[in-house]
DNA sequence: GCCATTCTTATCCATAAGGGTAAGTATAGG
DNA sequence: CCTATACTTACCCTTATGGATAAGAATGGC
C-alpha cells in the first residue's frame, strides 16, 4: 500500500500542471471521452492526449477504449498516496512540537 | 487566499522531487543549515541550493542567511494550499455520487 | 592577518516536459 | 463501400530540470 518514492515523483509531476488539474477536476464529474476532455483546451489532440497517459501512469485515472472511443475515469484510490505523504508531514510537524513542549516544560521544572 | 494555478504548478512541482521531499521531512524536526541539510545527499552543494531556491520559491520554506550559515525552516502556511486542493477535488467526487445516488432515487420512484 | 568554512555565482551538459504538425489506423454510420 | 470521427503514431522544436565543475565572496576562529 506504501507508495516509493518514484511513484509520488510521477503523481506530484502530474499534479503539477493546470491542464492536468483540471481535467481531473471534470473527471469529478464523472468519466468522458478524451475529445470531450481536450474540447475545452486550445491544444492539438496529441499533446493533449500526453496528459491524459501521464494521468494514467500516475494512476490517477483509469482508461479503456471501446469502438474508437477512449473512456477515462478518476482512480481516486490514487490520491491516498499523496494524503497519507501529507498526513506524515502534519505529524512530523506536530511531533516537533511535542517535543519542544516538553522541553519548555522541563526548563520550567528547573527553574523551580 | 486562495491559490492560482501557477503557484499549484510550482508547489506541486517542488513535491515531484525526492531529494526535495526528504528535506521538508527533515525540516518537520526543526530549522537547519544549508549544509546540514546536504549532507546525507550524494549531491554537490550549488545543485542542491537550487532545491533549496524551488522549495522557497514554492513558499514551503523560508530561509534566512546569519553570517555564513543560511538557515531553513518549514513554512507548514503554503500545504493549506495543496490540503485545500485536495478538498476540492474530494467534494467533486462526493457531490458526483451524491447526483449519482439521486438518479438512483428516482429510477426507483418510477418503478412504482 | 591567515585560513577554513559556508555558501554563491557562473557556466555547462544531458534529458525530460510541454507544445506543435503531418500522416496513419480503425471503427461507426449512411 | 465510402466517409467522417476519434484517436494514434511519428517526428520536430523550445524551454525547463536535475545534475556537474570551477572559481568567487564573505564570515568566523586562531
Amino acid at each position: 500500500m506504501d507508495k516509493n518514492g518514484a511513484e509520488l515523483d510521477t503523481i506530484f509531476l502530474a499534479f503539477a500542471d493546470s491542464t492536468r488539474r483540471a481535467v481531473l477536476r471534470r473527471l469529478g464529474d464523472g468519466p468522458a471521452s478524451v475529445s470531450d476532455l481536450a474540447a475545452p483546451f486550445d491544444m492539438a489532440l496529441p499533446p493533449f492526449m500526453k496528459h491524459i497517459r501521464t494521468l494514467e501512469n500516475a494512476g490517477l485515472i483509469t482508461t479503456e477504449k471501446v469502438g474508437r472511443v477512449r473512456t477515462c475515469e478518476l482512480n481516486p484510490e490514487t490520491y491516498a498516496a499523496v494524503e497519507e505523504w501529507l498526513k506524515e508531514q502534519r505529524q512530523q510537524w506536530a511531533s516537533r512540537y511535542r517535543k519542544l513542549d516538553q522541553l519548555l516544560k522541563q526548563l520550567k521544572e528547573k527553574d523551580k
